[in-house]
DNA sequence: GAGTTCGGTGAACGAGTGTTCGCTGAATGC
DNA sequence: GCATTCAGCGAACACTCGTTCACCGAACTC
């Protein structure tokens, strides 16, 4: 209790998806939160690798047994986080692409949405980064699904938009992936730098995604 | 020892560089490549910092008391992995761009040349991918101050190349680093794909890269 | 109200850990 | 030849670890 810096905000407070009856359910509800909001509180200075089972349920204020209660392994621990980090995303990916069209302004939105929920979900992302290509094989493969899913939803929109409504599916997903790439690199690059760095960074992303957008208004033509 | 499926081909066999005079120090350099080769194939499957002193003294052969008369830390030793990882890309870049300057050519030969790098030493760069935002700061640190060198350098190059001469440094600066981490991107998604899915990639990133190209040709006419 | 379910517990298991210590013996400097 | 250096060793210290077990007691069912 006393090496959790952070009290886990619980950052999807929403009690109302599953609330399910019963007050045994709930507790053991906010077991498994426990669990989950201090194994990420740990996860921002270490690997899931290196975590250990007694080391989270000592952060959450359970008994070493109690965690096989809730998960067979950290593994499975960590895919659930893995969705849960991910899950937000989506709704946030909708919302840019749900105003206007004008290509300069859906990208001014989608730095400031990335930034806002870096600012926001920092453990979440800092997570993300690290299991991306982590040790645990299982994570991994969950992190890339995920990333995959991300990727279609948004070519899927690219075939909404005039400039690339023309394009072949697969040219769609080509963008598609080189734009969600380096939103995330983007957002790993400002998850773990301080306040101006970040404003360099969001500058630079900027151009980057204004260049790209500007070699997809003349890929048909070369 | 049986644990080693790979049996540590010294990946840099130039024993040119500093041999040093002596029986000793040549011993002492043989104990040295041991420890790191054991610890680069046991990291194979596993993260820096989930691994154990013990571990790779025991797949070094050495008893656990003789690593530190080579390192103080693991994190020491990863560091010293990092370095010897990303030593090779740059002479690799600059072999690139010695050729010809036809962009379409270069972009070709860039990805055949990571493609070829990633398939001569996967280790090194599934290590790199794991530690770029892995648990142990310092070696985070090396690796991210050893890609900024490199898109400095790619800055460099572009300063001498045709369509971009003309451009302002933090402009090159900015396209560089769009370069560098899709290339980044792309050899750690190399590493961790099969035979067939690699063709697949190659031919994803040649696009994005050809893509990314003709947005910088139409850049200053904006 | 009686009986069942089940999340959480504390103790215990064997195994593995990082690190330090004084020692050895071959390579060195002279 | 002799004294010195020092890479590597085995043993030991004092941990932490994952996992299992029988058990408790509050929440549930009926």
């Amino acid at each position: 209790m006393t090496s959790r810096p952070d009290p886990a905000p619980a950052p999807d407070p929403a009690p109302a998806p599953a609330p399910a009856a019963g007050v045994r359910q709930a507790q053991k509800q906010a077991s498994r939160r426990a669990l989950l909001d201090a194994a990420l509180g740990l996860l921002e200075q270490q690997n899931l690798s290196g975590l250990g089972v007694r080391e989270v349920t000592r952060a959450a204020g359970l008994s070493p047994a109690g965690f096989y209660r809730h998960f067979a392994d950290l593994a499975e621990l960590g895919v659930v986080l893995v969705e849960e980090s991910l899950a937000n995303l989506h709704v946030m990916v909708r919302a840019v692409f749900a105003g206007s069209g004008e290509p300069e302004l859906l990208i001014d939105r989608s730095v400031e949405v990335i930034a806002a929920h870096v600012a926001e979900h920092p453990a979440y992302l800092r997570f993300l980064a690290r299991e991306r290509h982590g040790g645990v094989k299982s994570v991994r493969d969950a992190v890339a699904a995920e990333l995959a899913r991300f990727a279609e939803e948004l070519a899927d929109l690219l075939a909404v938009q005039p400039d690339t409504a023309a394009w072949s599916a697969a040219d769609r997903r080509m963008l598609a992936e080189l734009y969600v790439d380096r939103m995330v690199s983007t957002a790993l690059a400002l998850v773990e730098a301080d306040a101006e760095e970040r404003a360099a960074i969001a500058r630079t992303v900027r151009t980057q995604l204004r260049l790209i957008n500007l070699g997809s208004r003349h890929w048909q033509a070369s």
